[in-house]
DNA sequence: CACCGGCCATGACAAATGTCAGGAGAGGAC
DNA sequence: GTCCTCTCCTGACATTTGTCATGGCCGGTG
């Protein structure tokens, strides 16, 4: 029986190290590649074509959905999950709709992640509980496209006259848009807006 | 010869196992004792005696550098270290002043974490190149304590008036309290500045 | 003591922001 | 075709901020 070859990446080296060790140590589990970035973690898998790729959601480059995103064009056969700390409703509806299938917070053990690996590589997709109970709670996101966009542009705290320009709207329809979506999210200020849209991983 | 007795702290099982899984390795570390929060770890600590405590910065309870603080108290002939994922320099000038020999980032081998593990044990301090030359770029906090106490009651992006009321001053006092916060710190606005003030660890 | 800096406040003005009403075009649903 | 929603805009208004000048009260330093 071949083993399942499986491509880790994430930025931690303590971790993608400690990590690749413990699963290594499963002999039906054999860790082909690493990677520390997002495009690292894309070259890698092009260039070892794994069975299964383990993707930090927070990397430098390009975060965890938008290489499962790339890899599930280019390389079909392999199956992604991603693994993360802070586990936003938002971010999972994104990683499923890229057709992640496997998404689990790092506060499972090493075990858990080598059982959970073989289950997705079997087929099967696996969601944490605990992470899938709020994302259903908190539900979907209210705010349409161009309201994401600007407050997304507004998230750093710029004035409003640089928001119109980087979203090349005018001024009043950007205050117009921050303001609908503040009454959405039910925040008194953009501000807060930002945070609690955060906070649901809306943005 | 008697071997080192780590404590690990670590809120994210899958490194903390991970982590135990390698240091164990090495014949002259011996990891006696886990914990997943900062009360844990003080309970931990207590219990079993550590020569080293290696902490995580950001965990439930009590960060890093409380526990830190309380163990050093506590327990004077345990030695502390930090690691971390987000280095913000003010948070490393934040672990030297409680007492802590060693501060890393996630981003080094497992490897190399057990030499630095030794060397602090051995009595040395050992502090990331990286993260010592941003606390040294980015210096001291140039904000007064009231400054830095009223940009904190405005982190969550609340109105002035709320901002007036958790900090009992007047609305007039924290305007001009944010204003010149947010001119210290080259912001155009009291958001930018919390996020500058962030980034570096002054709040 | 005189001086300086941090602390707290007031008042007033300018600028940024939030809110509301209203309208036009584009596209999907029925 | 009609209805609806999203998109984008304008203009006007109220409110919230940012800024500045000014002053009083401390505590420490020279």
């Amino acid at each position: 029986m071949s083993r399942v070859r499986v491509l880790l990446a994430d930025d931690e080296h303590l971790i993608r190290g400690a990590l690749a060790a413990l699963l290594g140590l499963e002999d039906d589990l054999e860790v082909v590649a690493e990677a520390a970035s997002g495009p690292e973690a894309l070259a890698m898998a092009r260039a070892h074509r794994p069975d299964v790729a383990v993707l930090d959601l927070e990397m430098p480059g390009a975060d965890g959905v938008t290489v499962a995103t790339k890899l599930r064009a280019e390389l079909p056969s392999c199956r992604t999950m991603i693994v993360t700390s802070h586990g936003r409703p938002g971010h999972l509806k994104r990683a499923l709709s890229a057709g992640v299938r496997g998404f689990v917070p790092k506060t499972v053990s090493a075990q858990r992640l080598a059982e959970i690996i073989r289950s997705v590589h079997a087929g099967n997709r696996y969601v944490d509980p605990e992470l899938a109970a709020d994302a259903i709670s908190a539900g979907d996101s209210p705010l349409t496209v161009r309201e994401a966009e600007v407050l997304g542009f507004a998230a750093d705290g710029a004035p409003v006259a640089e928001i119109a320009e980087r979203a090349a709207l005018s001024q009043g329809t950007v205050r117009n848009y921050l303001s609908s979506a503040a009454a959405k999210l039910g925040a008194e200020n953009r501000h807060t807006a930002v945070r609690l849209a955060r906070e649901r991983g809306w943005v």
